[in-house]
DNA sequence: CTTGACCTGTGAGTTACTCACAGGTGTAGA
DNA sequence: TCTACACCTGTGAGTAACTCACAGGTCAAG
Protein backbone atom coordinates (compact mmCIF):
# COMPACT_ATOMS: atom_id res chain seq x y z
CA UNK A 1 0.00 0.00 0.00
CA UNK A 2 1.23 3.29 -0.20
CA UNK A 3 -0.04 6.40 1.16
CA UNK A 4 -3.03 7.28 -0.21
CA UNK A 5 -4.67 3.94 0.38
CA UNK A 6 -3.37 4.11 4.13
CA UNK A 7 -5.04 7.75 4.22
CA UNK A 8 -8.09 6.66 2.49
CA UNK A 9 -8.75 3.38 4.93
CA UNK A 10 -7.95 5.99 7.96
CA UNK A 11 -9.61 8.86 6.54
CA UNK A 12 -7.17 10.99 7.13
CA UNK A 13 -5.56 12.74 4.78
CA UNK A 14 -2.51 12.35 3.00
CA UNK A 15 -0.23 14.25 4.57
CA UNK A 16 -0.80 12.81 8.01
CA UNK A 17 0.59 9.45 7.40
CA UNK A 18 3.49 10.80 5.89
CA UNK A 19 4.00 13.17 8.79
CA UNK A 20 3.52 10.02 10.79
CA UNK A 21 6.22 8.31 8.92
CA UNK A 22 8.17 11.56 9.09
CA UNK A 23 8.65 11.21 12.76
CA UNK A 24 9.35 7.22 12.45
CA UNK A 25 5.53 5.75 14.26
CA UNK A 26 6.07 3.32 11.15
CA UNK A 27 9.18 2.86 9.09
CA UNK A 28 7.42 1.77 5.35
CA UNK A 29 10.10 0.32 3.34
CA UNK A 30 10.50 1.89 -0.31
CA UNK A 31 10.26 0.93 -3.45
CA UNK A 32 12.59 2.07 -6.40
CA UNK A 33 10.69 5.13 -7.21
CA UNK A 34 11.11 6.02 -3.70
CA UNK A 35 7.66 5.84 -3.07
CA UNK A 36 6.76 4.58 0.86
CA UNK A 37 5.19 1.05 0.56
CA UNK A 38 3.19 0.07 3.84
CA UNK A 39 2.35 -3.52 4.74
CA UNK A 40 -0.96 -4.28 6.57
CA UNK A 41 1.23 -4.62 9.94
CA UNK A 42 2.14 -0.47 9.30
CA UNK A 43 -1.45 0.12 8.88
CA UNK A 44 -2.41 -1.08 12.12
CA UNK A 45 -0.06 0.76 13.99
CA UNK A 46 -1.43 3.82 12.07
CA UNK A 47 -5.16 2.57 12.99
CA UNK A 48 -3.95 2.56 16.90
CA UNK A 49 -1.92 5.87 16.38
CA UNK A 50 -5.31 7.43 15.03
CA UNK A 51 -7.62 6.17 18.02
CA UNK A 52 -4.79 6.54 20.86
CA UNK A 53 -5.00 10.35 19.43
CA UNK A 54 -8.83 10.25 19.66
CA UNK A 55 -8.46 9.28 23.25
CA UNK A 56 -5.89 12.85 23.78
CA UNK A 57 -2.59 10.56 23.72
CA UNK A 58 0.03 12.80 22.14
CA UNK A 59 2.34 11.55 19.42
CA UNK A 60 5.19 10.93 21.45
CA UNK A 61 3.35 8.55 23.89
CA UNK A 62 1.80 6.67 21.42
CA UNK A 63 5.67 6.01 19.83
CA UNK A 64 6.46 4.56 23.46
CA UNK A 65 3.30 2.48 23.53
CA UNK A 66 4.02 1.09 20.03
CA UNK A 67 7.61 0.82 21.03
CA UNK A 68 6.63 -1.50 24.34
CA UNK A 69 4.71 -3.42 22.21
CA UNK A 70 6.65 -4.29 19.33
CA UNK A 71 9.57 -5.36 22.64
CA UNK A 72 6.72 -8.20 23.38
CA UNK A 73 5.40 -6.67 26.59
CA UNK A 74 2.10 -4.97 27.21
CA UNK A 75 1.66 -1.31 26.57
CA UNK A 76 -1.61 -1.37 28.83
CA UNK A 77 -0.43 -0.44 32.35
CA UNK A 78 1.42 2.41 30.77
CA UNK A 79 -1.68 3.67 28.66
CA UNK A 80 -3.75 3.49 31.84
CA UNK A 81 -1.24 5.72 33.59
CA UNK A 82 -0.92 8.17 30.58
CA UNK A 83 -4.79 8.78 30.27
CA UNK A 84 -5.10 9.04 34.46
CA UNK A 85 -2.13 11.54 34.02
CA UNK A 86 -3.86 13.47 30.84
CA UNK A 87 -7.32 13.46 32.51
CA UNK A 88 -5.59 15.68 35.05
CA UNK A 89 -3.76 17.96 32.37
CA UNK A 90 -7.19 18.34 30.23
CA UNK A 91 -9.40 18.89 33.44
CA UNK A 92 -7.05 22.22 34.32
CA UNK A 93 -6.77 23.41 31.10
CA UNK A 94 -10.67 23.54 30.36
CA UNK A 95 -10.79 25.26 33.50
CA UNK A 96 -8.56 27.84 32.40
CA UNK A 97 -10.13 28.08 29.10
CA UNK A 98 -13.28 28.23 30.81
CA UNK A 99 -11.65 31.31 32.71
CA UNK A 100 -10.91 32.88 29.96
CA UNK A 101 -14.16 32.34 28.02
CA UNK A 102 -15.95 34.42 30.97
CA UNK A 103 -12.79 37.36 30.80
CA UNK A 104 -13.88 37.40 27.34
CA UNK A 105 -17.77 37.50 27.53
CA UNK A 106 -17.44 40.08 30.52
CA UNK A 107 -15.40 42.52 28.28
CA UNK A 108 -17.65 41.97 25.74
CA UNK A 109 -20.43 42.99 27.76
CA UNK A 110 -18.74 46.07 29.70
CA UNK A 111 -17.64 47.24 26.25
CA UNK A 112 -21.29 47.71 24.84
CA UNK A 113 -21.67 50.67 26.20
CA UNK A 114 -18.14 52.18 26.01
CA UNK A 115 -16.79 54.57 23.48
CA UNK A 116 -13.97 54.33 20.79
CA UNK A 117 -11.42 56.73 21.90
CA UNK A 118 -9.07 57.52 19.48
CA UNK A 119 -5.02 56.73 20.86
CA UNK A 120 -3.38 59.52 23.08
CA UNK A 121 0.07 58.65 23.36
CA UNK A 122 -1.28 56.85 27.04
CA UNK A 123 -3.39 54.58 25.51
CA UNK A 124 -3.18 52.34 23.14
CA UNK A 125 -6.95 50.37 23.12
CA UNK A 126 -8.83 52.25 25.94
CA UNK A 127 -11.42 49.02 26.19
CA UNK A 128 -8.66 46.40 26.86
CA UNK A 129 -6.54 48.73 28.65
CA UNK A 130 -9.76 49.99 30.84
CA UNK A 131 -10.66 46.14 31.85
CA UNK A 132 -6.89 45.99 33.78
CA UNK A 133 -6.39 49.74 35.00
CA UNK A 134 -8.94 48.30 38.69
CA UNK A 135 -7.44 44.83 38.95
CA UNK A 136 -4.01 46.00 37.87
CA UNK A 137 -2.76 44.87 41.62
CA UNK A 138 -4.32 40.98 41.39
CA UNK A 139 -1.41 38.44 40.95
CA UNK A 140 -0.88 37.37 37.54
CA UNK A 141 -1.33 33.32 37.49
CA UNK B 1 15.53 50.48 30.40
CA UNK B 2 16.78 46.70 29.89
CA UNK B 3 15.29 43.19 29.14
CA UNK B 4 14.81 42.40 33.04
CA UNK B 5 14.16 45.74 34.28
CA UNK B 6 10.70 45.87 31.84
CA UNK B 7 10.32 41.91 32.93
CA UNK B 8 10.30 42.78 36.68
CA UNK B 9 8.03 45.36 35.95
CA UNK B 10 5.77 43.47 34.08
CA UNK B 11 6.02 40.10 35.88
CA UNK B 12 7.08 38.05 33.35
CA UNK B 13 10.43 36.39 32.35
CA UNK B 14 12.82 38.13 30.31
CA UNK B 15 12.98 35.75 27.64
CA UNK B 16 9.50 36.79 26.67
CA UNK B 17 10.41 40.04 26.75
CA UNK B 18 13.39 39.24 24.53
CA UNK B 19 11.09 36.97 22.58
CA UNK B 20 8.59 39.86 21.94
CA UNK B 21 11.40 41.87 20.92
CA UNK B 22 12.33 39.24 18.41
CA UNK B 23 9.04 39.54 16.51
CA UNK B 24 9.05 43.49 16.62
CA UNK B 25 6.50 43.72 18.66
CA UNK B 26 8.34 46.66 19.94
CA UNK B 27 11.95 48.13 18.35
CA UNK B 28 13.97 49.05 21.77
CA UNK B 29 17.63 50.72 20.01
CA UNK B 30 20.99 49.30 20.71
CA UNK B 31 23.42 50.45 23.05
CA UNK B 32 26.91 50.24 22.39
CA UNK B 33 27.80 47.07 23.77
CA UNK B 34 24.69 45.23 21.83
CA UNK B 35 22.50 45.26 24.49
CA UNK B 36 18.33 46.50 23.70
CA UNK B 37 17.53 49.80 25.58
CA UNK B 38 13.80 50.20 26.17
CA UNK B 39 11.44 53.32 25.81
CA UNK B 40 8.40 53.93 28.58
CA UNK B 41 6.53 53.75 25.39
CA UNK B 42 7.90 50.60 24.56
CA UNK B 43 7.14 49.71 28.01
CA UNK B 44 3.41 50.43 27.51
CA UNK B 45 3.47 48.65 24.66
CA UNK B 46 4.36 45.71 25.59
CA UNK B 47 1.90 45.78 28.98
CA UNK B 48 -0.46 46.45 26.54
CA UNK B 49 0.28 43.06 25.23
CA UNK B 50 0.49 41.16 27.92
CA UNK B 51 -3.33 42.66 29.18
CA UNK B 52 -4.45 41.73 25.73
CA UNK B 53 -2.50 37.93 25.81
CA UNK B 54 -4.36 37.52 29.23
CA UNK B 55 -7.76 38.63 27.35
CA UNK B 56 -6.75 35.98 24.61
CA UNK B 57 -5.59 37.99 21.87
CA UNK B 58 -2.69 36.48 19.79
CA UNK B 59 0.63 37.96 19.58
CA UNK B 60 -0.54 38.81 15.48
CA UNK B 61 -3.30 40.14 16.26
CA UNK B 62 -1.35 42.30 19.26
CA UNK B 63 1.05 43.47 16.51
CA UNK B 64 -2.22 44.90 14.42
CA UNK B 65 -3.35 46.58 16.95
CA UNK B 66 -0.26 48.12 18.08
CA UNK B 67 0.26 48.96 13.98
CA UNK B 68 -3.28 50.36 13.97
CA UNK B 69 -2.66 52.38 16.88
CA UNK B 70 0.55 53.96 15.77
CA UNK B 71 -0.90 54.79 12.29
CA UNK B 72 -3.35 57.74 14.63
CA UNK B 73 -6.01 55.49 14.35
CA UNK B 74 -8.37 53.26 17.36
CA UNK B 75 -7.83 50.18 17.56
CA UNK B 76 -11.38 49.50 19.56
CA UNK B 77 -13.41 48.64 16.71
CA UNK B 78 -10.71 45.56 15.48
CA UNK B 79 -10.48 44.68 18.73
CA UNK B 80 -14.15 44.15 19.56
CA UNK B 81 -14.27 41.86 16.30
CA UNK B 82 -11.02 39.71 17.38
CA UNK B 83 -12.60 39.25 20.99
CA UNK B 84 -16.61 38.39 19.47
CA UNK B 85 -14.74 35.88 16.92
CA UNK B 86 -12.07 34.45 19.45
CA UNK B 87 -15.29 34.02 21.51
CA UNK B 88 -16.83 31.70 19.26
CA UNK B 89 -13.44 29.22 18.52
CA UNK B 90 -12.73 29.77 22.16
CA UNK B 91 -16.17 27.77 22.84
CA UNK B 92 -16.27 25.52 19.69
CA UNK B 93 -12.61 24.02 21.05
CA UNK B 94 -14.18 24.03 25.09
CA UNK B 95 -16.35 21.59 23.61
CA UNK B 96 -14.24 19.70 21.82
CA UNK B 97 -12.05 19.63 25.26
CA UNK B 98 -15.28 18.54 26.88
CA UNK B 99 -15.99 15.65 25.01
CA UNK B 100 -12.43 14.74 24.76
CA UNK B 101 -12.24 14.60 28.56
CA UNK B 102 -15.92 12.22 28.97
CA UNK B 103 -14.23 9.64 25.91
CA UNK B 104 -11.22 10.16 28.18
CA UNK B 105 -13.20 9.27 31.69
CA UNK B 106 -15.66 6.60 30.02
CA UNK B 107 -12.24 4.58 28.91
CA UNK B 108 -10.85 4.69 32.23
CA UNK B 109 -13.82 3.63 34.07
CA UNK B 110 -14.41 0.57 31.43
CA UNK B 111 -10.92 -0.42 31.62
CA UNK B 112 -11.29 -0.84 35.44
CA UNK B 113 -12.54 -4.28 35.16
CA UNK B 114 -10.46 -4.88 32.19
CA UNK B 115 -7.16 -6.84 32.31
CA UNK B 116 -3.62 -5.90 30.67
CA UNK B 117 -3.33 -8.24 27.51
CA UNK B 118 0.17 -9.03 26.07
CA UNK B 119 0.03 -7.83 22.45
CA UNK B 120 -0.91 -10.80 19.75
CA UNK B 121 0.36 -9.33 16.62
CA UNK B 122 -3.34 -8.73 15.80
CA UNK B 123 -3.77 -5.61 18.50
CA UNK B 124 -0.84 -3.18 19.51
CA UNK B 125 -3.07 -1.68 23.34
CA UNK B 126 -6.24 -4.05 23.52
CA UNK B 127 -7.46 -1.09 26.33
CA UNK B 128 -7.10 1.52 23.79
CA UNK B 129 -8.41 -0.55 20.42
CA UNK B 130 -11.35 -2.63 22.43
CA UNK B 131 -12.55 0.99 22.66
CA UNK B 132 -12.77 1.54 18.79
CA UNK B 133 -14.35 -1.74 18.06
CA UNK B 134 -18.14 -1.35 18.67
CA UNK B 135 -18.61 2.34 16.82
CA UNK B 136 -15.53 2.14 14.30
CA UNK B 137 -18.24 2.78 11.81
CA UNK B 138 -18.83 5.98 13.26
CA UNK B 139 -18.31 9.48 10.99
CA UNK B 140 -15.25 10.64 12.67
CA UNK B 141 -15.27 14.70 12.81
C1' DC C 1 4.29 9.55 -27.64
C1' DT C 2 2.16 13.27 -25.54
C1' DT C 3 -1.12 15.43 -22.71
C1' DG C 4 -3.03 16.02 -18.27
C1' DA C 5 -4.84 14.53 -13.84
C1' DC C 6 -3.18 12.91 -9.87
C1' DC C 7 0.11 11.26 -6.83
C1' DT C 8 4.75 11.45 -4.41
C1' DG C 9 8.50 13.05 -0.98
C1' DT C 10 10.61 16.77 1.15
C1' DG C 11 11.57 21.52 2.92
C1' DA C 12 9.70 25.08 5.23
C1' DG C 13 6.20 27.48 7.95
C1' DT C 14 2.99 27.73 11.89
C1' DT C 15 2.45 29.62 17.84
C1' DA C 16 4.42 31.38 21.78
C1' DC C 17 7.49 30.66 23.98
C1' DT C 18 11.74 27.90 26.63
C1' DC C 19 16.38 26.32 26.99
C1' DA C 20 21.29 26.09 26.19
C1' DC C 21 25.18 28.55 25.45
C1' DA C 22 29.05 31.62 24.73
C1' DG C 23 30.25 35.77 26.06
C1' DG C 24 29.77 40.57 28.32
C1' DT C 25 29.07 43.56 32.78
C1' DG C 26 29.71 45.03 37.18
C1' DT C 27 31.02 44.64 41.80
C1' DA C 28 33.89 42.92 45.67
C1' DG C 29 38.08 41.77 47.23
C1' DA C 30 43.47 41.37 46.91
C1' DT D 1 45.33 47.09 38.73
C1' DC D 2 43.93 42.71 38.51
C1' DT D 3 40.97 38.88 39.26
C1' DA D 4 37.08 36.20 40.64
C1' DC D 5 32.39 35.49 40.35
C1' DA D 6 27.49 36.25 40.15
C1' DC D 7 24.44 37.76 36.99
C1' DC D 8 22.97 39.51 32.79
C1' DT D 9 22.82 39.59 27.56
C1' DG D 10 21.52 38.12 22.60
C1' DT D 11 20.96 34.46 19.57
C1' DG D 12 20.23 29.73 17.67
C1' DA D 13 17.66 25.91 18.13
C1' DG D 14 13.93 23.06 19.89
C1' DT D 15 8.95 22.17 21.00
C1' DA D 16 3.62 19.66 18.74
C1' DA D 17 1.23 18.15 15.13
C1' DC D 18 0.46 19.03 11.45
C1' DT D 19 -0.28 22.05 6.68
C1' DC D 20 1.25 24.04 2.47
C1' DA D 21 4.09 24.78 -1.56
C1' DC D 22 6.65 22.78 -4.90
C1' DA D 23 9.27 20.12 -8.22
C1' DG D 24 8.98 16.01 -10.16
C1' DG D 25 7.15 11.05 -11.02
C1' DT D 26 3.17 7.79 -12.60
C1' DC D 27 -0.55 6.25 -15.20
C1' DA D 28 -4.37 6.09 -18.30
C1' DA D 29 -6.55 8.19 -22.44
C1' DG D 30 -5.97 9.63 -26.85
Amino acid sequence: MQVSEISNRLNVSPNTIRYYSRIELVRPSKSDNGYKNYTEKDFRKLRFAIRAKALGFSLSDIKKLIDISDSGQTPCPHARQIVASNLEILGASIRESLNLFQRMEKAVAVWQDMPDKQPDGETICSLIEGLSEEESHVEAS
